[in-house]
DNA sequence: ATATATTTTTAGGTTAGTCTAAATTTTTTA
DNA sequence: TAAAAAATTTAGACTAACCTAAAAATATAT
């Protein structure tokens, strides 16, 4: 019994939606994340429901079973690898990677899974600071704190980005603010909440309250 | 105007089966080789025609229009460079990439391609001696012959195969005959046409009619 | 050269995934 | 807590790619 493409994308937003805690998604959620229509989302969310995917009762939101959850990992394992692949093997940049790893990470074959990881070493993070789950499924959330939660004077290690929109990474490399970057808040304006920080030790630069709030950092 | 998966395969597969010369391919063939019945190929040659693809009369067969040729030559260099990283970067044998390779080919990405193709190195064959079409879809076939074109007492280098199922690729391994192997044809039997053959200079080897014409070799 | 066999196309249906419009259920608000 | 608003589902249709069965065109053979 095979997933369809559009199966695992699901399985993928639902997974994503739902959060650690596994809150119910909605259908509207669904229907914007998968760029469809709520009635189709209903159609899909039978056929998930049918094969044992989701749990769903009408109205109520679905959330993922166990084997919903085991197929949605394998399919973000293997997106975040073929993106470390792309970045580190072929040299893409971080904010070119998404889409390609989109279609990659449909490609069936458990094998070609487990030596695309050896050839990339067994990495633990994407380009993007997000966690590559282990060929079990294992996939543990690392708990960074957001930029906005780090207190004035403090100086923190750049691990991750919330949005991944190519535009939001490309005004980030234009600041060099990578990952691995100690990022050090100096000032919170209180007007607007924008923060003027230094980057490795460099001069000042301002980002603003939209910014920090999709950077992902550390306390070293 | 994107191409489905299926057009591109059947695009491939109209190359494959036209050959150099261009030969009309017929709704059987293609049914034949895509699994699907004459009916589902008429359906597809229709929209093929349509796309202005290939050349379609009815009853009369089909060829490759120039702009067909360029798309199905696309998917072979794609399909050419996956089995090329398979087998190189990732240490798949050349027996277990086909199917994957059938899969990847099909990643719509020309920076992909390029990338991919860079960082192997630009290759010029795949890991069955089959040459892979430069970036501007130049695709020289080189003039190899089939084993049982070489007389006997010949010495020739194993360049490709003409067959490329698993079961064959694989008896070949067991054999010691891999890509650049000298062959040295010493006797051919005159009741079944196989051929006593030595491997890089080592003990004499005996293979069947069906080996030898799915051997492509190089005189030295 | 006509009858037979083969190949190909047409006609009409199926499934997956999508849609719009209408109906229904749930939630919010006054 | 009843009316209005929002969310969701149902009903009915569409497209791509496939199918079977029957019809039509081409090829083969006596």
């Amino acid at each position: 019994m095979q997933n369809s493409f559009t199966e695992e994308n699901y399985l993928k937003i639902i997974h994503a939606l739902s959060g650690r805690d596994g809150i119910e998604v909605s259908t509207n959620a669904l229907a914007e994340s998968t760029s469809t229509r709520a009635a189709s989302v209903t159609d899909m969310l039978r056929k998930l429901a049918e094969k044992g995917l989701i749990h769903y009762k009408k109205y109520q939101g679905v959330t993922l079973t166990d084997s919903g959850e085991k197929v949605a990992i394998k399919v973000i394992r293997k997106h975040r690898l073929w993106e470390v692949f792309l970045v580190e093997k072929l040299g893409f940049g971080w904010d070119e990677v998404h889409d390609i790893a989109e279609e990659l990470e449909h490609i069936p074959s458990e094998v070609l899974v487990e030596k695309l990881d050896a050839f990339l070493g067994h990495p633990k993070f994407d380009p993007h600071g997000d966690p590559i789950p282990d060929a079990k499924g294992n996939l543990t959330e690392p708990d960074y704190l957001v930029l906005t939660d780090v207190q004035v004077g403090e100086k923190v290690l750049m691990m991750g980005v919330l949005d991944h929109a190519p535009s939001f990474l490309q005004h980030l490399d234009r600041s060099g603010i990578t990952l691995g970057a100690v990022i050090e808040v100096q000032e919170i304006n209180e007007y607007d909440k924008s923060a003027s920080v230094r980057i490795n030790g460099g001069p000042t630069l301002f980002i603003s309250l939209e910014v920090s709030k999709n950077l992902l950092v550390q306390r070293r």
